[in-house]
DNA sequence: CGACACCTTGAAGAGGTTCAAGAAATGTGG
DNA sequence: CCACATTTCTTGAACCTCTTCAAGGTGTCG
């Protein structure tokens, strides 16, 4: 394609806290500054980087917002994630050397471009920036034990709840509304992250807007009463 | 309770190729073995770290095996994972400080723990091991893109199936039969794990008996057609 | 404006769950 | 070492949730 690049520094970008280590001296955001090679654009519907390419980066998402997903033998397909600006894309790539995954921007998206091995060797001058490579990559892991406890123990409206709550409670981190958000990704989509066909998520929605909970305009998603949807997937803890 | 402790080295352990980078120097290999502080027994039934313990090592599985598991608020079980010998357990403790899953023994077990402190200042300092940490990780990752691809796709025989040919896999790469193998956990840890309930479990083990695929006889499965279960795992790929 | 992708809704059907009972294995204490 | 309690496993029947199939509506983009 096209990899559009232009040269940046770290050091005052604006989503650093997302990104990198807090408190860390000059000397070591210089250094950092060299971990971003390029930059490059991604145009919605184009990938990042797909099942089988040799693994050489790790992403930050700049602006815009990805799905990432996986594909079977037999052609079933399973979105793995949804990220948005400040998230790190990339790290299933790292055990074989090529990515097992295809990441696919669901808008218009910028990323900075991360090379591992300057990242390696970074992160072997700079604690900082290892540790927080490590705590990256666990947390990850972490969140994956929620998409598998959801998965594996929620019914379709518990898990439309949550997975409502889990994205207004990240872009709100990003300034952006508590109440109100626009879906990057199709009902479809929305669909395979939560192991449940469209149809189902579409009717789901349908019923949250009948109990007054939400409401819908296509992609357009106002949550009402926030915590009848924290009751829904939480049904006794809440009070 | 009673972490009864042994001092050991990895450069001679049995099992350093399924922990450790291979192609160490010797010099490396002299530094590595400071990185496991003790051995640790675990009774089966006990737990080797729970949710909300202070994380501070990771811990190499030598004998024995595992199970993690996360509950949700209102007391649902997901098992997320199920740990055999080489394998390591405790990545999810790094992100907060403290482990985000249980860890119990299924028999009586025996683990090298490795403080995260050492490890981490270990690496600074040997690149091959620093690559193996990132790597592990990144494993934990993929393996976990898997098991969201089996409880967002699959159907009950399908998660069985794909279940015991991978443990089978893991068994025989570790020097055990490619077609016997006895399960260590509950048909209701299976079912946990695989999000289905345990008289499903048992109802598709009856069904992989009636065709002929497998024997079961409670916690013991022969393998009879390994083609057969890979089949159905994978309806259309495989011939 | 027309073509296409996306979304909604209904009705029928399948797969898995729930509830229940009994059998088999395992562990414990006398 | 045996008897009993407990846990684990199997199987059946009714039920429920989600899926499948189908049709029509809505929005978007060239």
């Amino acid at each position: 394609m096209n990899p559009q690049s232009i040269k940046v520094a770290c050091s005052n970008c604006n989503l650093r806290e997302l990104c990198m280590p807090l408190g860390l001296n000059a000397e070591d955001l210089e250094l950092i500054d060299r971990m971003v090679a390029v930059r490059r654009k991604v145009k919605r519907g184009a990938s990042l980087f797909r099942n089988g390419e040799v693994f050489t980066s790790l992403y930050a998402i700049r602006t815009g917002f990805f799905k990432t997903s996986i594909a079977s033998e037999d052609g079933r397909d399973q979105v793995t994630g949804f990220q948005m600006a400040g998230e790190i894309v990339g790290l299933d790539g790292i055990v074989n050397d090529q990515h097992t995954c295809d990441a696919v921007a669901l808008e218009d998206a910028e990323v900075c471009v991360m090379p591992f091995e300057h990242i390696e060797s970074l992160s072997r001058e700079v604690p900082a920036l290892q540790h927080h490579m490590h705590k990256m990559m666990s947390r990850e892991i972490v969140r994956e034990h929620g998409v598998m406890l959801l998965l594996g123990s929620m019914r379709a409206e518990e898990r439309l709840a949550a997975f409502l709550l889990n994205l207004v409670q990240r872009l709100h981190a990003r300034g952006f509304s508590q109440s109100e958000l626009i879906l990057r990704m199709t009902r479809e989509e929305i669909g395979s992250y939560l192991g449940l066909k469209l149809e189902t998520v579409s009717r789901t929605f349908s019923k949250f807007v009948e109990d007054g909970s939400v409401e819908v305009k296509q992609r357009h998603v106002r949550i009402i009463d926030t915590d009848a949807l924290r009751r829904i997937v939480n049904p006794q803890a809440l009070l």
